[in-house]
DNA sequence: TCCTAGTTTATAATTATTCTAAACTAGTAA
DNA sequence: TTACTAGTTTAGAATAATTATAAACTAGGA
């Protein structure tokens, strides 16, 4: 469980001033079992439920963005008009149903590699994902 | 090389009626060697350079969704605002560069797994995509 | 307690895309 | 050939997600 001391030694140790709006939003999104899935959207549903302490639609886009540069979460690669977040930072990979717009997380020794391209000269590989579409049977 | 004929016959076979904004839009993405990376907006560039006769953006929306849904380009997942698409409709998969936002190929016998886990109940495999980001060396 | 850089906020602006409904056209039938 | 009609194109308005602006607020050090 990340006690409110973690969160905002999390949140300096990034350089990130601890403000209450963001440790209320770190509280959220790392404070559970399960990997979190969300955009700008369902994040602001649950922090700004009825009659919850509000928090602008500016801050949560702000604070989304510097949790992603700071690598506290990540961003899914989708075809959707919106944008992915992870709190998974360890990498792995998704299962994409494009019926209901949900991604799974796919553990990463749950998927192989046992050949890979060279990257282009003067780059190296960041980072290497799959996602499995999904249809029904 | 694709002839006038040709594209008719493929527009035709999807149910598209050949016109001559779908004749000249299939013609730019599809006569060319390599394959071709584009969002509505460099598609619409391409088409609509100076002095060129003008196809409305609409347009270029309307027909690019219907190649899509034929099967005839495939939209490419990114973590960008805009959507990407690929006159490759091969299974095969991508270098990322989050620099120049570029993408690049990767023949599909470029990556080889050997393990990929059972999709959840009901569903079935649709499609498998590896995407590499890259960063600098 | 004071000060200031960093942060939050409401709102406006921007960007990509979709919608609307009027005008146009490909292809069929008379 | 002409007329018809369903499908298509179009300009422009509407929408949706996100980013920018600039004024008000606040964390934390002096």
């Amino acid at each position: 469980m990340h006690q409110k001391k973690e969160i905002i030694n999390k949140l300096r140790s990034s350089n990130l001033r601890p403000t209450k709006q963001r440790i209320l939003i770190a509280k959220k999104l790392f404070d559970r079992k399960e990997t979190f899935h969300f955009t700008a959207e369902t994040l602001n549903q649950v922090i700004n439920k009825k009659g919850q302490s509000r928090i602008s639609l500016a801050t949560i886009y702000n604070t989304v963005e510097a949790f992603k540069k700071a690598g506290h979460i990540r961003e899914i690669l989708t075809n959707n008009s919106k944008s992915y977040y992870d709190t998974n930072i360890k990498s792995h990979h998704h299962f994409y149903d494009p019926e209901t717009k949900k991604l799974t997380d796919i553990d990463y020794q749950e998927v192989v590699l046992n050949k890979i391209p060279n990257p282009p000269k003067g780059k190296k590989i960041k980072d290497l994902e799959v996602i499995i579409s999904l249809q029904k049977k």
